[in-house]
DNA sequence: CCACGCTCCTGCGCGC
DNA sequence: TGCGCGCAGGAGCGTG
């Protein structure tokens, strides 16, 4: 579910209501996720002020004074900011407490991550060998030309390897693709630099119209106050197999790769 | 280094 | 109506 202009949303509507809070207590009702969740949360955290969030790919860093929480929202996961009195559902298997605040982690398929990082978290594993920021400077045609060179693998796997550009998924992949006129299948070694020129946009404008429309809300997806995006009702592609192009009026095509759905227009979209 | 397939987990929609 | 199957937005890891 979340990628990154959901992860993002996330990440500005947390800052907003906890940054420069201090944690109460921590309630931990789910011993794993996708990996064992830090020992003794509460102890860890308790009395802690919560400097900052960060955002690093789809991963949140929450700063505290003492060190890093790093969050995963995984395919199903979101997080709220509820009354630490309300009732947990199925599903909600942590609240960090900031006094009259809980932030509430809700994951029915649990391969979302909470992880203690200490003060380097940056040099933290799963953070060291991610690539570049889709919405930074970095991000150009000329990198993403150099970066795809050798590689023989769909330009679609290429964008959503988070060790070349963080934060593109399955979706905004098959969206990007589509808005740069691309076919999903083709060879990211074959990519011209003119094409890159197309592709970086793309990325960047998909990126950004979900970042403006509240993020895609398909099954999981809710904002930290529980509203929903609405970028699903502006895609071009994404879960529109057989109904009309927007833009050339032919039929959207559905196929399976790499165990991935992809969707794609067959006159709009070239190799 | 690169490519690929498997894996974790629950829920839901579809077809029979 | 009920049930089983396949599929769902991520990404780390092992293997070749």
């Amino acid at each position: 579910m979340p990628e990154l202009p959901e992860v993002e949303i996330t990440r500005r509507a947390l800052t907003r209501g906890l940054s420069g809070e201090r944690v109460t207590t921590a309630v931990v009702r789910t011993a794993q996720l996708r990996y064992p969740l830090p020992d003794d949360l509460a102890g860890l955290l308790a009395g802690r002020k919560l400097d900052s969030i960060d955002r690093r790919g789809k991963y949140l860093l929450l700063r505290f004074e003492h060190g890093t929480l790093i969050a995963h929202l995984g395919m199903s996961g979101s997080l709220r900011l509820v009354p630490p009195q309300l009732a947990p559902a199925k599903h909600d298997h942590v609240d960090i407490v900031f006094g009259q605040r809980a932030m509430r982690l809700h994951d029915p398929r649990r391969f979302g991550a909470l992880l203690w990082a200490g003060a380097e978290a940056d040099r933290h594993s799963l953070l060291a060998a991610l690539g570049v920021e889709p919405l930074s400077r970095e991000f150009t045609p000329e990198w993403l030309h150099r970066a795809t060179r050798g590689r023989k693998a769909a330009i679609k796997l290429v964008l959503m390897d988070s060790r070349t550009v963080v934060g593109v998924g399955n979706i905004y992949a098959s969206e990007s693709l589509f808005r740069a006129r691309i076919h999903p299948l083709t060879p990211a070694q074959r990519l011209s630099r003119a094409r890159c020129t197309q592709l970086v946009p793309a990325v960047r404008q998909t990126l950004q119209a979900a970042l403006r429309a509240g993020g895609s809300t398909l099954r999981d997806f809710v904002h930290s106050d529980g509203s929903l995006g609405c970028f699903q009702n502006e895609y071009y592609v994404y879960g529109r197999a057989a109904e009309a192009c927007r833009i050339c009026g032919r039929a959207i095509r559905q196929m399976r790769h790499a165990q991935r759905s992809t969707f794609y227009c067959p006159g709009c979209q070239r190799y």
